[in-house]
DNA sequence: AGTGAAAGTACAGCTGA
DNA sequence: TCAGCTGTACTTTCACT
């Protein structure tokens, strides 16, 4: 099921899906040349096969109240395989975490953080954050602006690899 | 347009498409608790008026042969704004550049990128970012694991505080 | 509620190993 | 020959007025 290999249709319909998650099956089989039928046959099989992990809408967190992004980059005292996994634990519990990365060089952990406002977030990292078992030090830096926000993988850059391949 | 409040049926309609963008519309309706057609139509005012900005299906980048995640912090010599959005917009054009946000402190951005093995990161790196005008430092770090990755915001933070508001 | 379209199912034909 | 995928025909369900 995961080294099932993906021929050209198979891929395009990943890249159609990543840009638009809810366009009808109908449409989708047209954009990839086949019929409905195993256009939908090949979607639940990239699905089942994990290809496909799941669909979202995507929602404007500043237009919800969602004004502030914050990037934490967070250094542990202990790096043992316990204490990795119960920070990664801490960090699937704490909403305003959105993404926790594990990461090599100077700092163990980059997060992700949405919040309604600054005091917000202060709260969080103060009262949660920095008070966290095993957490040495923390550096936070505000997103300013967003330039760019692309979902999932670059295609071309994979058909491009494919066809020098072979 | 910007500006429409959201009432307690808006909201929960964009947690669960954000959970499940794929979901028809008489499932949203029934779990929302009320009848298919006004959920339709809010769903539709939502997505015109900005709410929601796409949907998107989630794939798995190791999957498709995309093995290596990497962040990138980069400083800028100057930081002019026809300077900054000069880098913006190089960042746009690059593919493997998943992520450009522009943040305060030290660094002045940091870039999410996705790269199909290392020697391809490292021929984006020494041949495209590290020749990028203006750029003057960049440090990488490679994510060793995921340890999560949820879209969007958090929607229950945001009830809790609603409610606390009144 | 009602219409028209799309999703999903069953079956038969084609293609390549 | 046989496996696997495709397309046509049909039923059910959904989108939309």
């Amino acid at each position: 099921m995961a080294g099932t290999r993906l021929d050209p249709i198979d891929r395009k319909i990943l890249a159609e899906l990543q840009a638009d998650g809810r366009m009808t099956n109908v449409e989708l089989a047209r954009r990839v040349g086949i019929s409905a039928p195993p256009c939908l046959r090949r979607v639940r099989t990239l699905e089942e096969s994990g290809y496909i992990k799941g669909y979202h809408a995507e929602v404007d967190a500043r237009e919800l109240g969602f004004e502030v992004q914050v990037f934490a980059m967070v250094g542990l005292a202990s790096q043992a395989e316990a204490d990795l996994t119960a920070f990664e634990n801490r960090c699937r519990a704490w909403p305003l975490v959105r993404e926790c990365h594990m990461l090599n060089g100077e700092v163990d952990f980059i997060l992700k953080c949405a919040a309604p406002d600054l005091s917000g977030f202060q709260k969080f990292l103060t009262g949660e954050l920095l008070t966290t078992p095993n957490v040495a030090s923390v550096k936070t830096s505000l997103v300013i602006r967003c330039a760019k926000d692309d979902p999932g993988v670059p295609f071309d850059v994979l058909e491009a690899r494919l066809s020098a391949a072979g």
